[in-house]
DNA sequence: TTCCTTTGCTAACTCGGTTTAATAGATAAC
DNA sequence: GTTATCTATTAAACCGAGTTAGCAAAGGAA
């Protein structure tokens, strides 16, 4: 069914149909004995105008990108489901793609969707997108860049307080009386990373001790993973560890209890997980508001699209410090 | 840009350019000089076919819609990430949506992906989503129904042997030495969590004892659910549970360690976690294979799109228990 | 009656592509 | 020299909508 075969077999015009369906008629002075004609008829045979079609003559879609790095995990797992079931909520479709560690991806993954004349775009960006994204600027879609920023590049960010959430993190365990706290983060070079990073070496430094730091690649395998963090605590007289997310941790924990000194160890991650209440010890984390963060993306994008000027550059939801404290406590 | 201006810019014909740029040059006998002009222009302005415009015309669209309960779980999310991937690299674009519990919302999400002109569709069924795929089936919409049946309709499904793996499950149970097995499952009646139930109702009358099974609400928040764990496992003298899903094995799992009985516990869980694997006593479960099951998916579509009729109604692909085994076992 | 408004509706163009029948010019065949 | 065949190209129709200028009929004012 189509808006002309609905003209033809009510014996109007396309444009009088087209104009009713979409609301137009007062304005456009159709008669109220026309507009419930087409109305009813429309209901009848439970006629929708073809959406592409309207894409195309309007020069808008309902659809917008997200692109993140994997969609599977349990940070934007969750952010995703938010992010759709909002913009659902709004009438916009989501379409995804995944990264999935392999930076190169992220051109081409833009590129496809621009082909698709998405309507909006959000991205967790890799670091290989700088190029692209001066692109989009420059091609004015509404964007929204949010968990780790796009180097030097000025678009709406939606992200926590790296910084801020890991000195506490770290403040926390020396507080608890640990000494000989390490990190252990990815070898990435992600905004994120980097400042959860300096936060650590800064507070390692304002108590003139001095950084102990294993950066792990990205690619490596579970074992590979275990085996250098099992190098790294035993290499270096720790007594807690920062990690920067939560699937490092988890690898981590898992090291730990192996040599089954985890009960005086202390351990913060970055980003909750289900795992950690559930486990004993339970581990203390920096648990990022990640329906409000989803949240937040999809006001902005809305506003964006909507031609409001309110947006935010810089949307930052701070974390808190979800404290577990199941440990004993340092023994040394 | 556009194909038009090209054609101008070029003084040619949009025909030309429009077969050119789709390789239909030999077929249509452009001559080499043009198709270079043509592509040698192309490239230097960087042009890409609108898709949209490419969809109306052809009648075909590049995009598939995913339908879920929730992208953001520990099942589809993984799946998300390899469905996506796959038919990525096939040139194809996912929609997706979760229904997030609410069965009312189905419906909805179907006609409006339909509204898309979606080239193939994807679902884990909810119950009220019957007449909807029915109405699907006749459309000839390329169709693919995973992880649970839509009751008394014949399409392509891929899912787990549900039964025989739940069977092989509380068989695992007896064998340990537990006697008095009791189930935990959703009341949802979807058809994977009907069969995993049957498997064990008969498993224990097999063993001449009588099923104790606690059906818990999917709305119920994770305090309730814990709270009518709590009140299930004091009201049953029971020695082992076998849940229907992983998130309601968490939460038993919670309420076991709570009261500290855990470690004489049987347990078993359908579907895998990363914490069970962390946890102590880790905890035993039937892994459905995730990444097949996604591959099957891809596959199965992307036949009934091209025609190809040799895809398979049911393609089951068997799930493995997975023996962790950390238990003390029974002591009674 | 004439002229001006208002009302109700629609023809025709547009969006950016695909597809096919038709055409003109060059070659080949008779 | 005439006709048939090939080659290279394009005009025109089409997909399914949205948009707008303009027309005819009716109503109102002078």
């Amino acid at each position: 069914m189509s808006i002309s075969k609905i003209a033809k077999a009510l014996n109007v015009s396309k444009s009088s149909v087209s104009l009713v369906i979409n609301g137009k008629a007062k304005q456009s002075r159709i008669s109220e004995e026309m507009e419930k004609k087409i109305l009813d008829y429309v209901k009848e045979i439970g006629f929708k105008p073809n959406s592409i079609a309207q894409s195309l003559a309007t020069g808008k879609t309902n659809t917008i990108g997200l692109i993140v790095e994997n969609i599977g995990d349990s940070f934007f797992g969750p952010i995703a489901l938010k992010i759709e079931s909002s913009l659902r909520e709004k009438g916009y479709h989501v379409l995804y793609s995944s990264t999935n560690g392999v930076d190169k991806l992220g051109e081409g993954i833009i590129n496809s969707m621009m082909e698709r004349r998405i309507a909006a775009l959000i991205i967790a960006p890799t670091m290989d997108m700088n190029k692209a994204i001066k692109k989009l600027i420059h091609s004015q879609i509404p964007l929204v860049i949010f968990d780790r920023r796009a180097q030097e590049i000025s678009t709406a960010y939606v992200g926590t307080n790296n910084y801020e959430a890991s000195a506490v993190a770290v403040k926390h365990l020396f507080a608890q009386g640990y000494k000989n706290i390490g990190m252990i983060t990815s070898d990435s070079s992600q905004s994120q990373m980097l400042e959860r990073k300096q936060a650590y070496i800064n507070e390692v430094n304002q108590q003139n001790l001095k950084p102990l730091l294993l950066e792990i690649p990205y690619r490596l395998n579970v074992p590979e993973r275990e085996e250098l963090i099992g190098q790294f605590i035993n290499e270096n007289d720790l007594d807690a560890i920062y990690f920067s997310t939560n699937y490092l941790c988890i690898s981590g924990y898992k090291v730990l209890s192996r040599y089954d000194i985890v009960h005086q160890f202390g351990i913060v991650s970055f980003d909750d997980h289900e795992v950690f209440e559930l486990v004993k010890p339970t581990v203390t984390c920096v648990r990022q508001p990640i329906i409000e963060i989803a949240e937040r993306i999809v006001e902005s994008v809305l506003k964006q699209i909507n031609g409001e000027s309110d947006w935010l550059r810089d949307d930052i939801i701070p974390s808190v410090l979800v404290v577990r404290n199941s440990t004993q406590g340092p023994n040394k």
